[in-house]
RNA sequence: GGGCGGUUAGCUCAGUUGGUAGAGCGUCUCGUUGACGUCGAGAAGGUCAGAGGUUCGAAUCCUCUACCGCCCACCA
């Protein structure tokens, strides 16, 4: 006998197990190279701030897949670790610093940096707390941040490589601007937001144009039509004046295919320096504008937002500002012909909100098309071989879905802008040659000196050129995503030949949100593919977001969110786990809720007090005992040896498959109803098998670890184990254990009990009365005569006659179980015109169910096309309830 | 405009090669039975969005429709 606590608390043992656990070593895998490793990268969180549920949903899942592989003995590792994020985090620190009414320009850039540092290491260690809170088993001696020496030593390497394969290069080109971040982004970084604009028809030469940006008329060069579009045809290729409140200025016809003859006028004016279409119409249609001398690009709108100073008494104005006072003017001129409200998407920065600015600028990218990678004779580009894996099949994404998805993104690719007018960050390994002079001048004002950074003796290296006093490095840092994208083997020390990275990489899986499948791991691929040559993983399991109740997503604005921590303090950690998994689909998003958490907290404190009971049920003695299947005694020890294996078995598969709220769904099942409710239940008699009562529950443990670490781990160690849960094997099969006819035999009883308690229930026979019963029970007299105590005392019996078989008892009311009769003898405590009643509606039931099996076994087809094995079931279920019937209606008359 | 999902019990959702519709919560009726009221026993509740098709048999496969949602593109 030994007894614990009442009820579980999660607040007296998590941090205490988690140092158990971590100090034993248990997160650090021991390399083995005769066993092929099982390796997470943790999807580094942003070095911004707190954990979110969706962070605590990735952790959930990852460490349940690393605890089930290291418990089935496979060197396992799940490396942790921190993004700078560069422009997330910039702009915090800005944030806060605009909070004491401080810019970074005050505090210059080196200044700034230290700032930054130092808000970084706080949340790092904010966040290294939250992930230890959520139990994750990861190696934290391995732990790094995207900003790191070794880190960004394998950014410099893998730029310096893509330089020399001319896959980097340096352009001008339309860009997505921030005037708040005064930076670039990449087209994925842009979101967009419906927003209620005005659409201004203005007159234009010969033209009516429809816009909604009428401030870029200072910048426009053309006009574009449909070269199908009778009306305008003629008209390509000539120049005609516009007249403008600055005066007149000359734009050249163009005719191209992307103008959507139907919309407004079907003319369009053409901004190629503000707009990503019209600088795509200006490419293709370079010749004409070449031909009558007019310079396509004509850019207006400065990295602030502001207008340039070729804009007349408009310089310096915002965009807004110059928008109001040019539509004045134009009106003045009566050259608005009408205003009409429109409503549009507006392009906004996703990480400031900002609207974006399309302009042109010098930038560095990643051309996606260049064939670089070597394929047997053949060579392709980074874009075809990032294709080519997921169609190969060598990198699995679950759900499949989003192979699709992938491929659509994929194949639409542009080259991607990699730099980013941000200080924090990896400085561009390339340097610039000057002269005295302009050094200096850059030296003063870095900022409005960009143009001093030629081209043409530009040194790429990651070591400063030795005539460093003529060199200057580029200002720009790189897109945060170029160095997650090296995440997987950056982090395994490359690029040094370290054990590590020759015997972890390739990873086995990443795990994430849905939401970064483009941004993270798109990228990973191609980085990596491009880079060594491989697959960074080889799955890929995308969860899907958390949201409210309603299915709304949660967001600070809505008050509707949910803070893990604050569950975790209330609930327990292994309860918030469980209600992330459970009920959550691949690639679907979940909603969660508070009671749901607390729903899990039960099952929790459930499994706490069926050990409880078990405990109190053995000796010291017993827990050393090793159970072996010898031990099984009763037909209930059988009975439950039997599901457990089945459990074990269908669990396993469930694993193997990513099934593992699937898995999870069927162990709290098993615990629950069977465990508890029925083989406990059946214990509390004269059946006790202390050793069956303990090795079934201890299984059930080692198959929750993965899932509930903490609660599984305490009881684990009260059950006088000496070793921890966390290093324990998976368990396996064990044919030795399965015992069909006691197991189907136990079902019969269990049904039975279950029937006599219905009944019961329905007649409103008091639960704590006990009645009489007699059984006729055929060749199961043995079976009962063996179970009788248990029958008893679950089906709340006072004398229990069992016989082989005898007459219609008058007056009994009548259970039939197969060829089983059951009699209650109940005449004085029921109302029997009622129960006639309820007899004859269940008998009509039957029947129906008879005649549908009848037809269906009579059905040719089915006869001819059925598997037999379910025919025979068919059959046998039909002769079952045939007796049943047949009884039935003879206790009728 | 292109693509992808979803629609199953009052609510949140499972349902993996097509073979008698499931869980949790909620509801109702009982209950102080040797662990657990963070509990137990029992019950009610579903023409699986709609229409057609394939099949002996469809929630499951195909086609169409309706409603909801997401992603991509971005038309001035």
């Amino acid at each position: 006998m030994i007894e614990i606590e009442k009820a579980y608390e999660a607040k007296k043992y998590e941090d205490k197990i988690y140092e158990k656990w971590e100090s034993s070593g248990a997160f650090k895998p021991k390399i083995d190279k005769k066993k092929k490793p099982f390796v997470i990268s943790m999807p580094p969180p942003n070095a911004t701030g707190v954990l979110h549920l969706g962070h605590a949903v990735m952790l959930a899942l990852e460490d349940i897949m690393i605890r089930y592989n290291r418990m089935k003995g496979i060197p396992s590792l799940w490396i942790p670790g921190t993004d700078h994020a560069s422009i997330a985090t910039q702009n915090k620190v800005e944030q806060l610093l605009a909070q004491k009414k401080i810019t970074k320009y005050d505090l210059g850039r080196e200044e700034f940096l230290k700032e930054v540092d130092k808000f970084v290491k706080n949340s790092q260690s904010t966040i290294r707390n939250q992930i230890r809170k959520m139990g994750s088993s990861c190696d934290w001696t391995r732990e790094r941040y995207t900003l790191d020496e070794g880190l960004t030593a394998a950014v410099q390497t893998v730029f310096v490589k893509m330089f020399k394969d001319d896959l980097i290069y340096r352009g001008s080109r339309i860009v997505n601007w921030c005037p708040r971040c005064e930076s670039t982004l990449a087209d994925d970084e842009v979101d967009y937001k419906e927003s209620g604009e005005k659409l201004y028809w203005i007159k234009y030469g010969p033209f009516t144009v429809a816009t909604t940006r009428p401030e870029t008329k200072l910048g426009d060069t053309a006009v574009a039509v449909n070269p199908a579009d009778k009306r305008y045809k003629k008209m390509i290729g000539q120049v005609f004046p516009i007249k403008s409140a600055l005066g007149e200025y000359n734009i050249v016809v163009i005719g191209d295919k992307s103008v959507d003859m139907e919309f407004g006028s079907g003319a369009v004016k053409v901004t190629p320096a503000h707009s990503f279409a019209d600088f795509e119409m200006a490419q293709r249609n370079k010749e004409v504008f070449k031909k009558v001398g007019i310079e396509p690009m004509k850019e207006v709108i400065d990295e602030k937002g502001r207008m340039k100073n070729n804009c007349g008494k408009y310089s310096g104005m915002t965009t807004k500002e110059c928008r109001r006072a040019l539509v004045e003017d134009l009106e003045k001129l009566g050259l608005i012909e009408k205003i009409e409200d429109y409503t549009h998407n507006l392009s906004i920065c996703y990480r400031c909100g900002y609207t974006i600015e399309p302009l042109i600028s010098k930038q560095w990218f990643i051309n996606v098309d260049k064939p670089v990678i070597k394929d047997g004779a053949k060579k392709k580009s980074i874009k075809e071989k990032s294709i080519e894996v997921i169609k190969k099949g060598e990198i699995k994404i679950i759900p499949e879905k989003f192979n699709k998805t992938y491929f659509n993104w994929m194949t639409n690719l542009h080259d991607w802008c990699i730099s980013r007018q941000i200080w924090f960050g990896h400085k561009i390994p390339v340097w610039y040659k000057m002269d005295e002079n302009s050094k200096k001048e850059y030296e003063k004002n870095p900022e409005k000196s960009r143009h001093l950074l030629g081209d043409k003796e530009a040194i790429c290296s990651i070591e400063k050129p030795d005539d460093k006093n003529h060199y200057v490095q580029d200002p720009d840092t790189l897109d945060t995503w170029f160095s997650s994208g090296l995440w997987t083997f950056s982090t395994l020390g490359w690029p040094n030949k370290t054990e590590d990275f020759e015997y972890f990489h390739p990873t086995s899986v990443l795990e994430t949100g849905y939401d970064i499948l483009f941004f993270w791991v798109a990228r990973m691929i191609i980085m990596t593919e491009y880079t060594l040559g491989e697959v960074p993983f080889k799955t890929v399991y995308l969860h899907g977001l958390i949201r409210d109740k309603n299915g709304k997503k949660m967001s600070k604005s809505a008050g509707n969110g949910i803070d893990p921590l604050e569950m975790i303090a209330k609930y327990g950690t292994d309860p918030v786990r469980l209600s992330l998994v459970i009920g959550g689909t691949p690639g679907n998003d979940m909603c969660l809720f508070e009671e749901k958490i607390a729903g899990y907290r039960n099952f929790v404190n459930k499994i706490w007090n069926a050990s409880r009971f078990a405990l109190m049920n053995v000796s010291e003695e017993d827990l050393k005992k090793k159970f072996t299947a010898v031990m099984a005694k009763s037909t209930a020890d059988k009975w439950i040896l039997t599901e457990l294996n089945a459990l074990v078995k269908a669990t396993n598969v469930d694993m193997e498959k990513y099934n593992f709220s699937e898995a999870g769904t069927r162990i709290y099942d098993f615990i629950w109803n069977n465990y508890c409710d029925w083989f406990l239940e059946m214990s509390k008699g004269e059946h006790k098998n202390p050793i069956v009562l303990l090795h079934v529950l201890k299984t059930a443990l080692k198959l929750l670890h993965p899932f509930i670490p903490f609660v599984t781990e305490k009881l684990w160690e009260l059950m006088g184990e000496k070793t921890m849960l966390i290093a324990e094997a998976w368990p396996l099969e064990d044919k030795n254990t399965v015992f069909k006819k006691e197991a189907k035999d136990l079902e019969e009883v269990k049904e039975m009990i279950s029937k006599i308690r219905s009944l019961r229930s329905e007649l409103k026979v008091e639960p704590a009365k006990k009645i009489n019963a007699i059984i006729y029970a055929g060749k199961q007299v043995k079976l009962l005569e063996e179970k009788r105590e248990i029958i008893e005392r679950m089906a709340r019996l006072e004398n229990l006659q069992i016989e082989e078989k005898g007459k219609k008892i008058e007056g009994a009311k009548l259970i039939t179980h197969g060829t089983m009769e059951i009699y209650l003898p109940l005449k004085d405590m029921i109302d029997m015109e009622k129960e006639a009643k309820r007899m004859k509606e269940e008998m009509i039931k039957k029947q129906n169910i008879i005649t549908s099996i009848e037809s269906k076994l009579s059905n040719k087809g089915f006869v001819k096309n059925a598997p037999k094995e379910l025919i025979g079931k068919e059959k046998e279920r039909l002769a079952k309830e045939k007796t049943e019937l047949a009884k039935m209606a003879e206790n009728m008359v």
